[in-house]
DNA sequence: ACTGCTTCCGAAAACGATTACGGTCTTATA
DNA sequence: TATAAGACCGTAATCGTTTTCGGAAGCAGT
């Protein structure tokens, strides 16, 4: 490991002014620098991160935040990949890093967020999955490390976050259906006690009553977020009598599994039922190809980190006026299911 | 931010006999430590990550190091987050910590690698998307980090891997489709450099040729790693002639694009084409049902962990005696796909 | 009372970087 | 020429831990 004690040796300079000229500070000579920056590069230098966070109380990393486990948040993989991407584009013109932090299905989520940012961790966190209410949020926020969360929760502390437009999707949903006749409408609430569910299912509550419809209450079915779950929870509704006539549902990762159950049940899905869902890379593939909602995940991404930044002291002029608070919105892909 | 220094200060000790308290060390009094714990519970006492670690020059953290972007890795879905919750389970013992390094699509692994090494951010490093040659392997064998790569590589540098059995997968799935009556049968070919590739299609052919049959080199499709790429490649066989009457696959993302596009073809899976690929979340969920081979992603965390513990010089003595190169074993789930 | 042995704890030196401060050397100005 | 200003760089303090070393106190044995 060449740390900047050899490299200062090697040039027989100052680890001071190795430290300014590569730290870009003004008072050391142009040629000096020249001569850094080429030592550095040569001897493959790059500061000790300890030492460095150390001195200066930041890390230079962002954490974001999730859960393993066979049972994820409510998305697959390849929608978080796609995030970190966008995100990634953004904290690398500054010089900031993107780790994952990866809690185990085994430990409670808010123990594990205490002990990373108190160990000083990371700079800012990305919290995704957020629940109806999220004390992960006041933890943040007595701590005051900036954060900015994938999802509203009726927890807040004044963070800014951006959350899909689930509302949106309820109306654009609802209106399709009922236009196209359906008075019974089921919708599939997601896992646990995720925030989003919530939202969609008031929503869903106002537009159909604009309509002069309810929501049959027992047509709140629940659906563990697997495709076995899909599948158990089709069969489900099959056997319900009366059987709604669509279904709307804001979880991607058990569609397959939901066409399969109902097909076994005897319900073609687009024909004996229409299903409206979420985009997923399966989607346009199934047959019926599935009607659902979708968006940029790496835009998504990009705004995330840029409000993140607006409000870490040291970032944030560059993203002043940023809203901080976002209703993501999300575009309709016609299928022929519903 | 409570440190070391107020939390001595608070019981009126000092600073090392707080340090020895809270680490077990044995010189310390048996009431004294109880004290010192009972104030760092009560004051929310962690330990600065980076002061800890510049002092200890370990940090304390595992590194899984994965590229982001729309197009992962070889795998899909739930696939990682499953292996992280094995690998978990094994490092909590040890009080080490998982983070995700994530890789820009837009940066190169190695340079990226590099930096995160030199950095000294993580102890350990677990390597995933192991290619043909993979110079990652000299990389962190040159700056002596101990680490283990899910897959083989040609580039070897003693240090230990786990691979999934894709010459065992390529036995049993030719067997399978000869004793059907295929004799045609075609693969698709992973995407990149990625070295399964080559392990998978070469013992497809030994297997072929053992059978007096030949992989017809022209039935060797490339496909992208999404479902997208898997409706392409569909169509692309589906109008080759002679057309193959079998298709063995290794990558799992792709195959509800595959089927889609084998029908809009006009060509029925599992009845004018047989399928053989891996399992996914949806696989069991097509119709026909995919025949695929499948493993416990949990397991192979768990023991990725404890091979990579075993090369770790403060920790191998609790893992001695591990195999240090491991061909996980895949099981075939019979479906009606082939 | 002296020595030797424990047991416990405090003092202080690391670890590798950043940065405030002050010193030296050059250059410009009176 | 003397002096002030500016450019550049070295010294040393500092961040929060861990850990080595040695000292103090207590006790037993001679």
């Amino acid at each position: 490991m060449t740390g900047i004690r050899q490299l200062a040796d090697y040039l027989d300079i100052s680890i001071g002014t190795v430290s300014r000229a590569l730290n870009g500070k003004a008072d050391v000579n142009a040629e000096t620098r020249r001569r850094v920056l080429e030592a550095a590069e040569k001897l493959g230098y790059v500061p000790n991160q300890s030492g460095r966070s150390l001195r200066k109380g930041s890390t230079g990393v962002v954490g974001f935040m999730m859960q393993t486990g066979p049972e994820i948040n409510s998305q697959g993989d390849a929608f978080f990949m796609s995030v970190f991407d966008g995100v990634q584009t953004v904290l690398s013109r500054h010089k900031l890093d993107l780790v994952a932090l990866l809690c185990s299905s085994n430990e409670d989520p808010y123990a594990y967020l205490q002990r990373t940012v108190a160990r000083g961790f990371a700079d800012a966190i990305i919290l995704s999955a957020t629940r109806r209410n999220d004390a992960r949020f006041e933890l943040l926020h007595r701590h005051n490390i900036p954060f900015i969360s994938l999802g509203r929760s009726l927890t807040d502390v004044g963070q800014p976050w951006i959350d899909l437009d689930f509302e949106g999707m309820a109306e654009v949903a609802i209106e399709r259906l009922v236009k196209a006749g359906h008075r019974d409408i089921g919708i599939i609430w997601p896992h646990g006690d995720l925030n989003l569910g919530y939202v969609f299912a008031d929503r869903c509550r106002e537009v159909l009553a604009e309509h002069g419809l309810t929501l049959n209450e027992d047509h709140i079915f629940r659906a563990k977020p697997s495709e076995a779950g899909g599948y158990a929870v089709a069969h489900e509704i099959a056997s319900r009598s009366p059987r709604p006539s669509a279904i709307v549902l804001v979880n991607e990762i058990l569609v397959t599994g939901l066409y399969k159950g109902f097909e076994d049940a005897g319900v073609k899905p687009g024909k004996d039922i229409a299903i409206i869902g979420r985009y997923s890379p399966q989607a346009q593939y199934l047959s019926p190809a599935l009607t659902c909602f979708t968006l940029s995940l790496r835009d998504l991404g990009i705004s995330l980190a840029e409000h993140l930044l607006s409000v870490i002291p040291d970032y944030q002029s560059h993203y002043v006026g940023q809203t901080s608070r976002v209703i993501w919105p999300m575009t309709l892909i016609e299928g022929t299911s519903g």
